[in-house]
DNA sequence: ACAGGGCTTACGGCAACATTACGGATAGTT
DNA sequence: AACTATCCGTAATGTTGCCGTAAGCCCTGT
């Protein structure tokens, strides 16, 4: 889950990417409206967090423009601004939730959680295959471990994704020869051991537990 | 829009279907759990307002049944119970909103269409496509990035709409051709090819950053 | 130690992709 | 009908980079 803070006071921005960040969330920061609006229009987030009172472009110019581009990224203001009519602004102006200064770290995560419960109730599921911590979205043919991306080869792709469909189980050199190579004889080399140690050079390399692990004799078994 | 209040003290069910009625809503009103199970379930709501103390079925129980069967009516929470946990309970139960006795009725009804804005978001008629900085009217049918206005052919408008409405994932040729060119045979020509080619001259060339990538053995992705 | 299976690396061929030029088709104008 | 301009598909040519082959090394079990 991806959210951007958008604040200006350093401590409390680092305050909710501690605090989310322990909840497994990839937290980025803006400290204007204007990094703000150019991040959230330019990455893609789950949700925005939004100071009312910002340098350069205010919070609810920020959520304004954005909801006049149709972005539709669920917002929840932060603010001192407690009044009642300050609520009913922000919200009027297309923010989805609004939580008053001082706040409860444990309600601002169970109020995001409810933002991003149903926005993501009503988009259409992405077929995403999940290993560990190794994901691959067959839409966008995107892979990472551990948040970090990882490029693949088009063999190495449908390789790596055979072997997820088949994560716990052994996977022997006949059936990927067969499902993965479209093969039906044995060419007598020693392909398979190739695209291996490639896809492993990129998967497993870098990491402390190996996911692509050998069965002597028998073939390879993921995760 | 219809609006579902579950709430046993009659004066406040009263206030909030006089307030909502001045707006057009129509309201029905329950007074105890069972009964606003009942109605949620056999009727169709745009929002429920549920208290969390009633008789028969409490609140957490009625809106804990209701995710439970796979309802996902927008569900606001109005109660006098106020702690912080109070709050949390509530939203983790599966509520959106979470709003607290004595309350504005301005705020009620910010918070209330800030929730239904954000359900009813997902079929919202688009007429403009956005993807970073680049933007395509679809009633004026013009295009432009960072800005500058770009002239496009019918050919390379619908290629780009196409690449656009489906932009993070990976768009193979064959997809392509049956939704841009409505071949549903392979012309066993370079047509696309050089579409992308005319595509990239006008909207990647003078650019930095690349939109339109190729995926080498799979097909193109934009964004 | 030895044998057999597995791992890694380098390299060349070739398929996939990119780019450009050309000609046919269509529509609008005189 | 002839002329013109525009758009699009075909084909030729250039470029890139993936993948299979093979050679040599390493690891493991007997």
């Amino acid at each position: 889950m991806r959210v951007l803070v958008i604040e200006d006071d350093a401590t409390v921005a680092e305050y909710v990417r501690k605090g989310l960040d322990e909840f497994g969330y990839s937290v980025d920061i803006a400290v204007d409206g204007k990094e703000g609006l150019f991040l959230a229009t330019s990455e893609s987030y789950d949700a925005l967090i939004v100071d009312r009172m910002l340098p350069e472009v205010d919070g609810l110019t920020v959520v304004q423009t954005l909801r006049a581009t149709n972005t539709i990224v669920p917002v929840l203001f932060l603010s001192a601004l407690g009044e009642v009519h300050d609520r009913v602004k922000g919200l009027e102006s297309g923010g989805d939730d609004y939580l008053t200064k001082p706040f409860a770290f444990s309600e601002l995560k169970a109020r995001l959680d409810a933002l991003i419960r149903r926005s993501s109730a009503t988009d259409a599921p992405v077929t995403q295959l999940t290993v560990q911590d190794l994901t691959m979205d067959l839409l966008s043919r995107k892979v990472s471990r551990h948040g970090v991306a990882i490029e693949l080869q088009p063999r190495e792709f449908r390789l790596l994704e055979y072997l997820m469909r088949h994560a716990g189980q052994v996977v022997t050199r006949m059936m990927l020869l067969e499902q993965v190579w479209d093969y039906h004889f044995d060419p007598q080399t020693n392909i398979i051991d190739v695209h291996i140690s490639r896809l492993r050079a990129k998967i497993d390399r870098d990491f402390d537990n190996q996911l692509l692990v050998t069965v002597r004799g028998a073939g390879y078994r993921f995760g």
